[in-house]
DNA sequence: TCAACGGAATAAGTATAACTTATTTATACT
DNA sequence: AGTATAAATAAGTTATACTTATTCCGTTGA
C-alpha cells in the first residue's frame, strides 16, 4: 500500500469541503471514487483522516497533519511544472559553451550580443585547449562548442559558421612586407614561430607547407596565440595565425601581413554539439544565432 | 497525463544511479518498467529529463530541476508517514478535554497525574458551563468530556468513574454543626445559597428537597461554586455542594458539614465522548486512566 | 413512528495503468 | 566484423482507478 498523488489531491479536496460528495463534484468524479481514494489513503497510513459523526464530516488530528504535507507536496509539484515550462522557452535556462582557445578572440563578441538579446539566460563560457575540450564533450558538459575544426574521432554535429583565414605575419619593417605575391621558397632562410602540435593552426600550416613542398629552415615552438604574436612583434621570426587574432595589431601596425602566394589559407570555424544530443531551445537559439552572425560578418 | 509518486521514485533512483538498469535493480523492477515510468514522467512534463549519449546517461537541466522537487516531495511523504506513526502511539498527539465547571476541582488533579505519565501529549482543558459544552460536543471539538450527568439529548457514550457526594455546608459555628442525623424540617428557617438553574448540583438538590417534601424559606441564587462557598463562609446561609469542592475548607475548618439525614446525595461523575467517535489511542488511554483513577480514589 | 431525504459505503463490472517476459536496436569494446 | 551491454519496443497479464447501481445509516418532517 503506497500513497499516491491522486489520493492527496482527493484528500485535499475533501479536507477543504468537509464533504465527500462536494469534493467529488469539484473533481468531476463520482462519490464512490472519492470514498475509495480516501479509504486507500487511510489504510496506507494506518489512521483515520476523517470521521463521520451524524451527517457531518470532521477531520482528525491525523487528517490535519496529513493536510499540511499534502499541500506542500502539491505546491512543489506545481512549481516543478512551472519551472519545466520556463525551461521550454528560449529566454531562460542555462547555456554551457566551450570554445577552443583560438576561437575565444571573437566568441566573447558573439556571446556579448547573444546575452544582450536573451538577458535571463545563464551562460557559462569555457575556454580550453582542444584535449580538455574533447574530454568535456565526452562528459556531456558543454551544450555547444565552437572550434576550429571538427575532430574525426568524436561524433559531432558541426556546421561551419565563419571563414577563418590564416595569414602570415611579420614585423612591420620586414624586408618582404612591401612585396606582392611572395613565393614560399623566398622564405627558406626565415625562422617560423609555430604553435604546439595538436593545434588546428599548426595542422593547417603543416598541410599547406607540405602541399608546396616547403620546409622552413628553423622553427620555434610556442603555446598560445598571445605568445606567438609577441614573439613575432619582437622580431623572432614569422608566424601563421588566424586573421581574427591579429586584427588589432595589424591596424595599429604593430604587426605586418606578408602577401604569400596561395594564402590566406582558408579554414573555417564550426559550431557543434554531440551527435544525438537534443539541444535545449536556448542552445538551439544560440547555434542559430552563431550561424546567422557568421554569414552576416562574412558579407560585411 | 499526470505525475505520480511512483514516477518520482523511479526518477530519483535513475538520477542517482545514472543508469536505468541499475535503478531497476535497486527498485526490484525490470529495466523496461523503469524506461516506461521515465518516459511517462517526461511526456507529462514535456521535457527530456535524461539524455543518452553513447552508452552513458546524463541528466538534463530539466532533470536537475525535477530532481530537487522530487527529493523534497519524497522527504515530505516520509515525514508525513513518521508523524502518522507517532499519532498511533499513546505518548503523542493532542488530547482535547472539556469539563463542566463543577468537575474542574479535580479534573486538574487528574490531568496533572496523566500528563506526568505521558509528558509529550499536548492537552487542552476547556472548562465551561453545560450549554457551551454541549455546543462543543456538537462541533466535535473535545475528544473527551468530564461532566456531572450524561445529558439525554445528545448521543454520548458515558461511564461513571467516581462518586460525587453532595453535602450540606454551613459556617463552622453554626448551631446545628454538632448535631447528628438532622432532619430537613429543622432547616425551615434557614436561608439557602443555591446555584443557577441548569446546574447539575441545583437539579440534584431540587430533586432531593422534593423527595423530602421540603421547601426552604429563603434562597439566594448564585453562579459558580467559589461564590457560593464564600457566601456560606460569610454566614449568608447554607448550601449544598459537591464534597470535592470544599475539601480544603472543611479541613481548615473554614466551613462545616451538617449531618443531614438522607445525605450525602450520591451523584456521580462521568467520562464521555460522542457516540460513534473513534477515540485516538491517547484519548482512549485518558478515558481508561480516568476510570481507573476514579475507582482507586473511591477505594482509598 | 413512519416515510423521505441526504450522504457515505458497498458491489459488480470496465477501462486504464503498471508490470512482466521476449525481442529489437544502438553503442562501445576487442 | 563480432560480441557485450544498455535502453527501447512489443505483447500479454495483473492490479488499480474508475464507472453505475444499490444499500445502509442518520436526520428531518408530516
Amino acid at each position: 500500500m503506497h500513497i499516491t498523488i491522486r489520493q492527496l489531491q482527493v484528500f485535499e479536496a475533501v479536507a477543504r469541503q468537509l464533504s465527500y460528495t462536494r469534493a467529488a463534484e469539484e473533481l468531476h468524479l463520482t462519490q464512490p471514487a472519492v470514498s475509495m481514494q480516501i479509504k486507500q489513503l487511510e489504510s496506507s497510513v494506518g489512521l483515520s483522516l476523517f470521521e463521520q459523526l451524524g451527517k457531518r464530516v470532521f477531520m482528525t488530528q491525523a487528517g490535519e497533519t496529513m493536510l499540511r504535507h499534502a499541500q506542500t507536496i502539491m505546491r512543489h509539484l506545481a512549481t516543478a511544472r512551472e519551472e519545466m515550462d520556463e525551461l521550454k522557452g528560449v529566454d531562460s535556462g542555462r547555456l554551457r559553451i566551450a570554445v577552443a582557445s583560438t576561437v575565444n578572440y571573437f566568441a566573447t563578441r558573439l556571446l556579448a550580443t547573444f546575452t544582450r538579446l536573451h538577458p535571463s539566460v545563464q551562460v557559462t563560457l569555457d575556454v580550453t585547449n582542444r584535449e580538455t575540450l574533447l574530454q568535456k564533450l565526452e562528459d556531456n558538459q558543454p551544450d555547444v562548442v565552437l572550434m576550429g575544426k571538427p575532430p574525426k574521432g568524436l561524433d559531432l554535429d558541426a556546421d561551419a559558421f565563419m571563414d577563418n583565414p590564416l595569414i602570415m605575419i611579420a614585423r612591420p619593417d620586414h624586408p618582404l612586407s612591401k612585396h606582392r605575391s611572395i613565393a614560399l621558397k623566398e622564405l627558406t632562410e626565415e625562422t617560423f614561430v609555430v604553435r604546439e602540435p595538436g593545434s588546428g593552426t599548426r595542422i593547417a600550416m603543416e598541410r599547406f607547407f607540405d602541399q608546396k613542398y616547403f620546409t622552413p629552415s628553423a622553427t620555434i615552438e610556442m603555446t598560445g596565440n598571445e605568445t606567438i604574436k609577441q614573439s613575432v612583434e619582437a622580431g623572432l621570426g614569422l608566424a601563421i595565425v588566424s586573421v581574427h587574432t591579429v586584427e588589432l595589431e595589424l591596424t595599429l601596425e604593430r604587426l605586418g601581413r606578408l602577401d604569400i602566394r596561395g594564402m590566406p589559407i582558408m579554414r573555417r570555424w564550426y559550431v557543434g554539439h554531440r551527435r544525438g544530443k537534443r539541444l535545449s531551445p536556448t542552445a538551439q537559439a544560440f547555434r542559430q544565432f552563431v550561424l546567422d552572425e557568421g554569414t552576416r560578418q562574412a558579407v560585411a
